[in-house]
DNA sequence: GTACCCTTTGTGCAAAACCACAAAAGACAT
DNA sequence: ATGTCTTTTGTGGTTTTGCACAAAGGGTAC
């Protein structure tokens, strides 16, 4: 699923170049050769390959390194070596069924722009067949420029698709799927936005390996990925059956997990909007995605295990309830009550309360969150009802008294800055 | 507390004159004599009473009739057959400790000003007193006439202060309370707006009838009254220790009740706002007391057993809410799923979700609501959760999905009108 | 028809929530 | 210091709830 959304009528010569380039090493060195670009995806890979292993099946099938060779590569310090040295380096390592390869790095002035492969197998290339495929190296250097130039223009076209989409100014369903079929975009059934916030911006380099990395999961593909300031943003899609909270759950968090691990960066918070079949609710997705984000960080407790708007439950509301109080300046009595008596007393009736109703009412835990003993609790219930006359068996009241509670929490909050 | 608030320099000549009125006649009877108004609010009592009932001591007293005795003689018909007989009638009932008495009625042009009650004791009147007893009705007509215009003149001032209150026209609390202890009115602590609502709006001398019933509650104090349209708007005041939810709510059943009992007249419902000491929050009781008659209207079945505002709950907010989703559109997938099954497999999971959760997730209750065994329930719910991916153990996610599915009902019906 | 799946109801057991009571500790005022 | 009131924790028993399993009824597709 890698690079095919770059593709368009201009580009497909270049890619005509890159596979005669590899029949051409491949010829001369006798071995099968694959070329890649930056960002391990495939280019091209040489014609005559008696394919031997699995792995390279798999990276000529995907057009792209499997994901766990590459984590290998990273653990164990290859790809490092490989971008630091100039020279070809051999890779020997069977244990994930890599075969004996031979592998360059493509730079123009310090930048990385590819690799190329050389699969050896049980015939190691001769120090002249290295010297060889250095000098292949430099000389595709600047069909590989020229590449990426005019990918980045597509890419251009790409992003102010994006953005369009994100800011809805296109309002068809119809026409959204017109336009990402031209550009040879393919959709599940189902899409949403994710956004993956950073703790500082980062440089474009950086941009770019993250989202190598959120191109490379395997649990959603990923039609647009975009950064704004320290916002990851993606618009991701997947078919119905694979699509549960749990899935895009655990992408989320996976991403977050490898681009921490891989690359040392953490996201504050990474989150999703609303699940849907229609393009033109890619923004509400987005929106609905930022709030999320927003309640990430007025009330980072309370959902913290939730990351997508359909979990958000009572906190998708929080914020219209807060203005709604804040006009209103109506007071609630139960709390009121409750207030006064842990201030008179010094207790803590309200904190209990508010554990109490996060727990969903559940004695055991409760006490448990509190550390108390389950019958302390069962006590101070009996006071609260007592003292707030509050009907704790009321579905209906306690929806209220936990809006006044959070809403309450924020504004005090607001006030403080 | 009856009539002192009507009280004002003008009106004392007249009371003067009500006081000598009483006195003559008792001299005249050698009885002991009480002047009425039309509302059973005692005018003027004889001076040489030698009193000796305690139904007479409570009546001087509390200047106003003993609750239990009006009930009591309108439920036998005396007070029915006294407004209509333009005689003197004899009134012999022991049963609740009420002296033998005569009462005439005073009337003007059919309208009736007011009574006069003679007390006969052992001693009954011969038929002349009985005959001078008539004339000194017609006597008085008069002087009633003018002490109602006065009244309705320090009335306009009082109804205009209490829609200024309404209205939030006074911004400062000191304020209301000068203006208030300037016009003789005496509050409690705690005042809250009650708000009556008739099925069809009433005539002038229904609303008189519907105040005096008010007026002479025994649990809160009726500081203001005023009809408006078909609303009889209210403020009530009460001591902190009196001041209950169980007390409110008591005191508009009670009323309600005996408006019905007493006048055949039926209200829609009864409500009232939020209880503050500040007089500059009425305003803001009276917006409440109409927000709650507004959800009696909207949702009655889901807020039946509601009166007050501070016992709306989540429906304080679901106006509010209601229209934030009108507004963002988005969907609950919860909702959707479970939806779309009970479409597809003509169930009724969705019903069944909303009563459990009517009924705080009580099984025994919604059981029985819905007419079926609680294993039928409990394989119900089962299937929601796995249906719908439902997290029915989390407080937060339920109301989510309560506000989304009372939001969605609300958004129907809105639709069909 | 019949096979299959979903739903309802019944039974019984185990877990949990709830409640009453008591002892002990702590707070607070006289 | 003393007594009173509130709070915490423990013990033990009852009630309620949750869940597994089984049987029976209902609808639908072949």
């Amino acid at each position: 699923m890698g690079e095919e959304k770059y593709r368009s009528t201009d580009l497909t010569s270049t890619l005509n170049d890159f596979r005669n380039f590899v029949d051409k090493v491949s010829d001369t060195l006798q071995a099968p050769v694959i070329l890649q670009d930056a960002h391990n995806r495939l280019l091209a890979h040489s014609k005559h390959d008696n394919v031997t292993s699995l792995v390279r099946i798999q990276t000529i099938m995907t057009r792209q390194i499997p994901e766990k060779v590459v984590d290998y590569l990273w653990k164990h310090g290859v790809m490092l070596s490989l971008l630091e040295c100039e020279q070809p380096i051999r890779i020997n390592v069977k244990e994930i069924g890599l075969e004996n390869r031979v592998a360059v790095c493509i730079r123009d002035q310090g930048e990385v722009l590819g690799y190329i492969w050389v699969i050896e197998g049980d015939s190691p290339l001769c120090d002249e067949a290295i010297e060889y495929l250095s000098k292949a190296a430099k000389g595709i250097r600047l069909l590989i420029s020229q590449y990426y130039s005019s990918m980045n223009k597509a890419d251009k076209s790409h992003k102010n698709l994006f953005w369009q989409l994100l800011l809805g100014n296109i309002k068809s369903h119809q026409e959204i799927k017109k336009k990402l079929y031209d550009m040879n975009i393919h959709s599940y059934k189902l899409c949403t936005v994710a956004v993956f916030r950073l703790l500082e911006e980062a440089e474009t380099t950086l941009h770019h390996q993250i989202m190598d990395l959120l191109r490379s999961n395997q649990q959603v593909k990923v039609l647009f990925d975009i950064f704004n300031g320290k916002d990851l943003i993606a618009l991701v899609s997947m078919a119905p059956e694979k699509c549960s909270v749990q899935a895009l759950d655990r992408f989320v968090g996976q991403f977050m997990h490898l681009t921490k691990e891989r690359l040392g960066i953490s996201f504050t918070e990474g989150v999703y909007g609303g699940v849907y079949e229609e393009y033109n609710k890619i923004d509400l997705s987005y929106v609905e995605a930022l709030t999320v984000l927003d309640m990430k960080e007025q009330l980072p407790r309370e959902i913290e295990e939730i990351w997508g708007y359909g979990n958000l439950g009572m906190y998708k509301y929080i914020n219209i309830l807060k203005e709604a109080r804040k006009k209103h300046d109506g007071k609630n009595f139960f709390l009121e009550r409750i207030c006064e008596y842990d201030n008179k007393h010094n207790q803590q009736l309200l904190k209990t309360l508010e554990i109490y109703l996060d727990h969903d009412c559940n004695t055991f835990e409760t006490a448990n969150a509190l550390y108390i003993h389950t019958n302390t609790l069962n006590y101070r219930l009996k006071r609260i009802r007592e003292i707030g006359d509050i009907p704790l068996n009321d579905f209906n009241q306690k929806i209220g008294i936990y809006i006044d509670l959070k809403t309450k929490k924020l504004l005090k909050e607001d006030q403080l800055n």
